[in-house]
DNA sequence: ATGTCC
């Protein structure tokens, strides 16, 4: 009989693995397990240990016992920068809708040396480092992947002046130029005549080094592009239950364009290189390896802090170009445009003093800043008004939060009850995959009604004709 | 999130 039994960190530990890289790689071994019961890979596990040599040709442990030859995952103490035993405190958001590894990853990170303040967004869950809807607050640092690998994703909304009731005749219009004039998927961005032009690609940034040199060929092909995941393009109707003084809009019904999308491969390629350059400089214990951090005063440091604001800009001038060109399509006028970056650091004031606020999947909520927190491609969206609350940091969630994961939904979710709920709420969807479906999500209302404390509601955002990437099974 | 491990 195949034995399947999973193999975990803890079983491995139990055998004397230490809690460092080694245990990666010792897991990735199991990979490789073919016919070998648990008891038996166990077996082997504690004599690789022992006797690593006798391991050096293995097909299944080869690589582990190099490893542990080599002295991986045995660093030098005085190597590794210690964390704090007590960590800094941190204040969390409808804390019953957030899962556990979430609230460890935000507890490894408050015990981070630089870090001052911290706080937990009700939509939050784990991520690579600090957690998706974590805010940490450091001192005279940055943190790489507590940005995330996506710098300035963001949300951005365009009001129209038309009327809500005018969208029902429109809509055959509004799809043609939604599927004419956007671009989504992994990789994909725009060919020939089809490229767009952007101030952004003239910044004098791109002469930093060559690394950034070479990225300025493919910002310009995925300018104006949505790339895969979680993006979207979609229409919808924004509703005003009353008058908003500062954007100068009645109360009624609108059409609007929301889009989600971030700073495509090249916000990916710096944010991969300079977490690798903060992991050289600054290491840290293994639960907190991912948190790796330059000093600003670092010529790293500065190099991510010049990139990441090109990263961020470039992102938000993605956006400027799909709204553009979706306005002329339909030639409408402008009533207010809203955008924020959900993924970012920023220089900001904290009990009196400048620290450095990442917001990795956190909204910007400072006093009187409006936001975009979307909830899924049928629940609705809402057009928020920051309190401006210390205890978190000046933020809020940046959407619902998964309820269940990718695989989860892939695996559970049947098309026909995706559509089914698409019918119901009228909306046509383009693309996406099932991962991407409403019930793949938290219910927004509970998540706004968490974080009551954080923003007011201006207005909600009803979506109505959704664009994501393709399933990746049938990405061509 | 990203052409999914340089």
């Amino acid at each position: 009989m195949k034995d399947n039994t999973p193999i975990n960190g803890n079983d491995l530990m139990a055998l004397g693995y230490p809690q460092t890289e080694l245990l990666g790689i010792a897991l990735k071994a199991n990979k490789k397990r073919t016919g070998l019961t648990k008891v038996e890979m166990l077996a082997h596990y504690k004599m690789v240990l022992d006797k690593a040599e006798d391991y050096i040709n293995h097909h299944v442990f080869g690589k582990l016992a190099k490893a542990i030859v080599e002295g991986v995952g045995q660093r030098e103490e005085e190597d590794v920068i210690p964390l704090r035993e007590h960590g800094v405190g941190y204040s969390i958001y409808g804390s019953e809708h957030i899962e556990e590894g979430a609230i460890k990853q935000m507890q490894t990170a408050a015990k981070l040396p630089v870090a001052v303040a911290g706080a937990l967004m009700p939509d939050a869950h784990q991520g690579y480092g600090l957690p998706i809807g974590g805010v940490l607050a450091t001192e005279n640092a940055v943190i790489p992947y507590g940005v995330g690998v996506d710098i300035g994703c963001r949300m951005a909304l365009s009001i129209f002046d038309i009327k809500g009731v005018e969208f029902y005749g429109m809509e055959g219009l509004l799809k043609e130029q939604l599927v004419k004039h956007t671009k989504f998927g992994a990789g994909h961005g725009f060919q020939g005549q089809y490229k767009a032009q952007h101030d952004i690609l003239d910044r004098g940034e791109f002469n930093l080094n060559p690394f950034i040199k070479n990225l300025q060929d493919k910002a310009w092909e995925q300018l104006g592009s949505s790339g895969g995941g979680n993006h979207f393009v979609e229409w919808g109707l924004m509703e005003f239950l009353e008058r908003d003084e500062v954007l100068n809009i009645d109360k009624g019904t609108y059409l609007a364009l929301l889009t989600h999308s971030g700073s495509r491969g090249m916000g990916a390629t710096i944010a991969g290189r300079y977490t690798q350059i903060a992991k050289d400089i600054c290491k840290l214990p293994y639960e907190a390896k991912n948190l790796a951090y330059l000093d600003l005063k670092s010529e790293a440091g500065q190099e991510y802090w010049a990139m990441m604001n090109l990263a961020g800009d470039y992102a938000s001038a993605c956006h400027e170009v799909i709204h553009d060109k979706l306005t002329k399509a339909i030639g409408a006028e402008v009533l207010a445009k809203i955008e924020n970056h959900h993924n970012f650091a920023w220089k900001e004031m904290y009990q009196g003093r400048e620290v450095i606020v990442h917001r990795k999947g956190a909204t910007p909520a400072s006093k009187g800043v409006m936001g975009i927190i979307p909830g899924s491609m049928t629940a609705p969206g809402f057009l928020v008004r920051g309190k401006g609350e210390e205890d978190a940091l000046n933020s809020a969630s940046h959407g619902a939060g998964r309820q269940m994961s990718r695989t989860q939904a892939i695996k559970n979710l049947k098309a026909e009850d995706i559509k089914a709920v698409l019918a119901d709420c009228g909306v046509q969807l383009i693309g996406a995959g099932k991962d991407e479906a409403p019930m793949a999500y938290k219910d927004i209302h509970q998540v706004m009604a968490a974080q009551g404390e954080l923003v007011d509601v201006v207005a909600m955002f009803t979506p109505k004709i959704v664009r994501m990437a393709d399933d990746g099974s049938r990405e061509d």
